[in-house]
DNA sequence: TGACATAGTGTGATAGTTACACTAATGTTC
DNA sequence: GAACATTAGTGTAACTATCACACTATGTCA
């Protein structure tokens, strides 16, 4: 029974809050980074949490989550994964709180620097502040999924701007899955998927050899591989 | 602000309503099947759908979950993994409902039949009947998730009972996979997991050879493998 | 023009996957 | 009790994929 006029909704029977937050990916040469927010009220201590609030009665959850990354980042078209749903009832102290989790993979190239006035900042997934309930739970498990799926799907590409060096993609490999790739294997690999193609062009930044650029030729496209 | 004693609920914000579904899986002669119960009120015209219901505001969603399973089987310990959670807000045409969906395996020797004035009954997964809203594309993807877990788990065992045959085995994967396997590269592969042993003992049933039986040594793990 | 730094390339050994057909053990029938 | 029907159980060789490994290429800058 909702009275949809009102601003009082009343219910014969007690419903917990449901959210949704976003783990927010992006890859910088000091490796995997999320984007926490500092909460607002004064409850949490003024302290960083993963960006996300309360799914409006009429809102679609995947929308929802598409509202928060584009008001952090003013980006739209940004790679968007349901993860988990959080529904432990100690999750939140004061009352019961359902998180409907997503991730969100973000092109290093479309990385808009944060304004120092913003209650925005990016963390090293490897050097997170003290988080609120289960939060650090929710980044790691988004952390395996997606090293997970860097080895059976082609997400990796979400992560790299629309031109990239063969040397960029092996990077992404070994920042998420912490571990070395062979220079010659991945790249006969990387080739060998069918899913990029040389752009014909080259970036020169230093003094060495330059290297060839590649372009995704499905960029949109997530799709499993092998 | 919840009104804990009250038997009224009133909320400055209107909420939806939280619920699960289960899909449980089993496996018979005529292969995968899904357990779907009866609608008891009037407005789903008694059709069949995939039990669940309303979560309780301080009950754990896998506790919910678990709940229903125990109710629906009377069984304990069976394998219950989180799916995905369905939130389009056109789900339910009443009111915004967001469904937490799990997916459940039964092994076939745990399978008590169901009694005939029960209001369950079990469907094989080619071949179900109408259903309620999106539940026919949760039963889908819970299918496509087991079968993406064949490859690269030991979730097969869970639905195979405490003693088995290497071609039981086989059946699931055939079953699950919609694929042939061939028999010798199955067992060669099976029995180079190393999570089963032969128990010593065979099944004989029919005018043929017997076939040993075999039993997994750690029932309750699912792992991930190779 | 030489030192430096990163880009780019191939081969051989090993391990894993695939295709493939007959013998073994039982129960039933005549 | 011999023949038959039926499912269980077994090995090998060809092919494919993965892995380990080190040098040459091409640019900048001093």
């Amino acid at each position: 029974m909702v009275t949809r006029t009102s601003p009082v909704h009343v219910y014969d029977r007690p419903r917990p809050v449901l959210t949704t937050d976003v783990v927010i990916f992006t890859l910088e040469q000091q490796g995997l980074q999320v984007l926490l927010t500092r909460r607002q009220d004064a409850y949490h201590d003024r302290g960083w949490a993963l960006p996300g609030g309360p799914v409006a009665v009429h809102e679609d959850l995947e929308h929802r989550a598409q509202r928060e990354l584009r008001s952090r980042t003013g980006l739209e078209g940004i790679y968007l994964e349901q993860l988990y749903t959080f529904g432990q009832p100690e999750r939140d102290p004061r009352e019961r709180i359902i998180t409907v989790a997503y991730f969100a993979l973000l092109p290093s190239d479309r990385l808009v620097p944060v304004a120092d006035d913003a209650p925005d900042a990016w963390f090293a997934v490897d050097a997170l502040p003290p988080l609120p309930m289960d939060q650090g739970e929710i980044i790691a498990v988004a952390r395996e999924r997606l090293a997970g799926k860097l080895a059976y799907s082609t997400i990796a590409f979400q992560l790299l701007p629309g031109e990239f060096t063969l040397g960029d993609l092996q990077e992404v490999y070994e920042a998420v899955l912490r571990e070395r790739q062979d220079k010659r294997n991945f790249r006969k690999w990387a080739l060998g998927l069918g899913r990029i193609e040389a752009t014909g062009r080259e970036r020169r930044n230093g003094a060495h050899r330059p290297a060839r650029l590649y372009r995704v030729r499905e960029p949109r496209a997530v799709e499993i591989i092998k």
